[in-house]
DNA sequence: GATCGTCTCCCCCGTGCGGGGGAGGCCCGC
DNA sequence: GCGGGCCTCCCCCGCACGGGGGAGACGATC
């Protein structure tokens, strides 16, 4: 069963680069599309999609609205994931304070936004170590963005479950990356169950996927 | 055990570069060096190398002479890594016609080169498809290269193999690259099998991250 | 002092994975 | 016609993997 994602956003270029960039994708499917927050709730009612990829600034209902409306009103709601232009956005940490479920550049890679809707989907609510590192790292460090950098602790991997992505992504098996580490394979395991929940891969082949896909580890 | 590689380059400058690549690896160690092809056989004899990286334009001895002289004076020889600087230097067909194992070249990326001289350890006498389709376009289709082109073929995935690859590289497991494909899972089992074993891959993980790293499918 | 997160290790358990075989049908080229 | 490569499917088998629990030790934080 493909993750279903509503699309919300008041330009057409937007929505059919986010259409291609999910549909590419065998196990998403974009089921309906809005041009502002008001159109939102009865096409949700309507398509009862599991995501809701929803632009913040938009006339006639801005995102924060609608987030905040499509909670209140919506019996199970689905999982919102708050789409801007704008990395310093004030209204973005409005969003997730009205209940999105996490947030996203436009300007990210597609995999990045392929990966944000499945872990959106799958009842993560946290955004790719990456992406949040990268936002935090634009910021610089002087900047207040308490809520960018919590979401970045929630999101972020422990510095060992990070060396075992990194043993994982070139390749080694549990018994090697406990060899390497110098302690027990269950010890492994354990690392790499937190990283595949947290990275909400299902196995160690989706996990480096994702660490290539993220820049958390680069090619060559 | 690792992989024992001995460097045979009359630059040091190379020497250090890959010396710093390989060792880099985990399973890879360079066991001694060599500046020329005429020190080449009695150190292949001392240190016992399983692969050698041979460059092939060298003083007093060439990488071509010393490949022979190798192959014919010593037993069970090691495997030989040509490496080059230029792409479409004749010397390499001689080379690969004296007895080499597979080439390489210098401007490579270090995970080329890292995935070369694995492949030619494990007795895999292929080139990884990548380099060499990388390596044929530069030589247009009107140049002979029939040397390359074999290597090409001897290298290639199936197109079945091919696709499968892809998948893998998604994060489907077998079942469901099966479904995608409309096939058995023992069907897709052999592709992937097929797949492991031309790419020196021990599981999927490493198939995928060699995908990644060769350029074979790319992030983002 | 109590709590929390991290790192460490342990148990059980099911199963997907990969190796080792083989085999039939198809098309292409020699 | 006959071989060879490719795609398809089948068998058996061992094991690494990953999920589900739990638990002790340490340090930081409250």
């Amino acid at each position: 069963m493909p993750v279903r994602v509503l699309l919300v956003d008041d330009e057409p270029l937007v929505r059919a680069g986010l259409r291609a960039v999910l549909e590419a994708q065998p196990d998403i499917e974009v089921v309906g599309e809005a041009a502002d927050g008001a159109a939102v709730i009865p096409l949700v009612r309507q398509v009862r999609p599991d995501v809701v990829a929803m632009d913040v600034r938009m006339p006639l209902l801005d995102g924060i609205e609608a987030t905040r409306a499509l909670l209140r009103t919506v019996a199970d709601p689905p999982k919102i994931l708050v789409v801007t232009t704008f990395e310093n956005d004030e209204y973005v940490y409005e969003a997730l304070r009205a209940g999105a479920d996490g947030f996203l550049l436009k300007r990210a890679r597609p995999a990045e936004i392929v990966h944000a809707v499945r872990l959106i989907a799958e009842g993560e609510s946290l955004l790719f170590p990456a992406s949040v590192r990268r936002l935090a790292a634009e910021y610089g460090d002087g900047g207040g963005n308490r809520a960018a950098r919590a979401e970045l602790e929630r999101a972020r991997l422990t510095e060992r479950e990070g060396e075992v992505l990194r043993l994982m992504a070139r390749g080694l098996s549990n018994a090697e990356i406990a060899a390497r580490l110098v302690v027990g394979t269950e010890t492994v395991k354990s690392h790499v169950s937190a990283v595949l929940a947290k990275l909400g891969a299902r196995d160690r082949t989706q996990a480096v996927i994702t660490a290539y896909e993220s820049g958390f580890v680069a090619p060559g």
